[in-house]
DNA sequence: TCTGGGGTCCTAGGACCC
DNA sequence: TCTGGGGTCCTAGGACCC
């Protein structure tokens, strides 16, 4: 049997950024942006979520909610840095741990009990370690599984701890509401809600039959997280197991849709850019380059191309992305949103092409040294402009429509 | 009042192969 | 001149999470 804890920050960025500023303290704190931006809600105060403010929800929608809260735009290499600091306290008390979001991390403590003391006792501690070296809240949850121990942590918010005693699972979970199983989100709450389903227990009296034929192998996996296990899926995973990444992306939504075709491309380019970086930073190298669209109106299509040799260089990439772009872009039509995606990674590189190998090599040594450069001194301030100019002007010659931008007297 | 950005996993159809 | 069955890869879309 075994010890999982699950442990979330409270109201993490506003925290963060009540630290900074202690003036924000019980005050309604929206991060995210401006009430007047595009986008939506990071994280609201507790304060702000008396309004009805919470997080997802468009800044537009809580800016009208309540207009005297205090938006901010966040710091996110701050979050970050917090987040490390919280993790090196869970390494500190079991090498297990998982980091399933900047602000929550699931550790298995099975058999820490000669070190910390039993369950509850171990996690006061680990609590007060925490409180210690952050100055932050946070609440744990513990049971025998990753499920239950993520439901329990919510169920002991605010800054509280939630011990499922072994053998109580199923008990406990029964009375609460389907879609506090993580996974069952609006549709699948839906789903079930037709056909009378509404609590947890009610899926837990189901056929498990009946539910592999209506939802396939997810309903199945339903049907045992109703009993508190962790079946199928990335919950059935070891905690401390794998973490790396199995696609990396980047995407850009503009403050006005744009049809400015340089406007476009050049946000392309510079996505590729980072999405790359990123990339080479894991030592990986990517078969599938996806293209992201969404369009005035949010219609959003993707498209993908899994290219011949896997790559970590830019060039390579930003060429498959354009030309995506190029055989997908409906000339004149704005756009809201531009994304690239990478996936299906390899670690290791292809062989070398006799016809592009010494270019791939002058590639790579120009890349290290941006990379270093990057690293030193942030990310946007640098491009292979130049380079990029003598590999791509031809094509952005030949591939650029005559007049970019439609005006409607032309 | 329109709807961010970073991910994961699943489904489903078509291509292609044996 | 009608049409199998299994397996894998590729692509597009969607649900969901923080």
């Amino acid at each position: 049997m075994k010890t999982i804890f699950h442990i979330d920050m409270d109201a993490f960025f506003v925290s963060v950024e009540e630290l900074l500023d202690p003036s924000l303290k019980g005050k309604p704190v929206i991060v995210g942006g401006k009430g007047t931006e595009r986008g939506v809600v990071s994280a609201a105060s507790y304060e702000a979520r008396k309004y009805g403010i919470h997080s997802a929800m468009p800044l537009r929608t809580a800016h009208q909610l309540c207009p005297h809260a205090i938006f901010l735009d966040g710091h996110m290499h701050l979050y970050k840095e917090y987040s490390d600091k919280v993790e090196t306290v869970l390494r500190s008390f079991s090498p297990l741990v998982d980091m399933a979001s900047i602000d929550e991390a699931y550790m298995d403590m099975t058999g820490c009990e000669r070190l910390w003391g039993p369950p509850l006792q171990a996690a006061h501690r680990l609590h007060e370690a925490i409180t210690a070296k952050t100055n932050l809240n946070s609440s744990i949850g513990i049971s025998t599984s990753r499920l239950v121990s993520k439901i329990a942590s919510d169920q002991a918010k605010r800054n509280g701890i939630l011990w499922i005693v072994p053998g109580t699972e199923a008990n406990w979970l029964a009375p609460l509401e389907v879609k506090r199983i993580p996974g069952v989100g609006k549709v699948t709450e839906k789903q079930l809600a037709t056909i009378g389903i509404k609590r947890i227990r009610d899926l837990a009296q189901l056929d498990e039959r009946f539910l592999l034929d209506r939802f396939g192998k997810w309903g199945l996996a339903l049907a045992g997280k109703a009993q508190g296990k962790d079946a199928g899926g990335w919950f059935d995973s070891e905690i401390g197991s794998n973490d790396d990444p199995k696609s990396i992306s980047h995407e850009h939504t503009f403050t006005e849709d744009t049809a400015d075709y340089k406007q476009l491309r050049a946000t392309l380019v510079r996505l590729c850019e980072k999405v790359m970086k990123r990339l080479r930073d894991h030592g990986f190298h990517a078969r599938t380059v996806q293209l992201k669209l969404r369009f005035e109106g949010f219609e959003t299509i993707t498209r993908a191309k899994s290219l011949g040799d896997p790559t970590d260089i830019d060039r390579d990439v930003i060429e498959a992305i354009l030309n995506l772009f190029d055989t997908n872009w409906p000339k004149g039509r704005k756009v809201r949103l531009l994304g690239v995606h990478v996936s299906q990674f390899t670690d290791q590189a292809p062989q070398p092409s006799l016809l592009t190998g010494e270019a791939d090599s002058k590639w790579r040594a120009a890349l290290k040294a941006t990379d270093k450069l990057k690293d030193k001194y942030g990310e946007g301030t640098l491009h292979l402009g130049g380079a990029l100019k003598g590999v791509y002007k031809d094509r952005v010659h030949e591939a650029a429509p005559k007049d970019p931008i439609k005006k409607p007297n032309q």
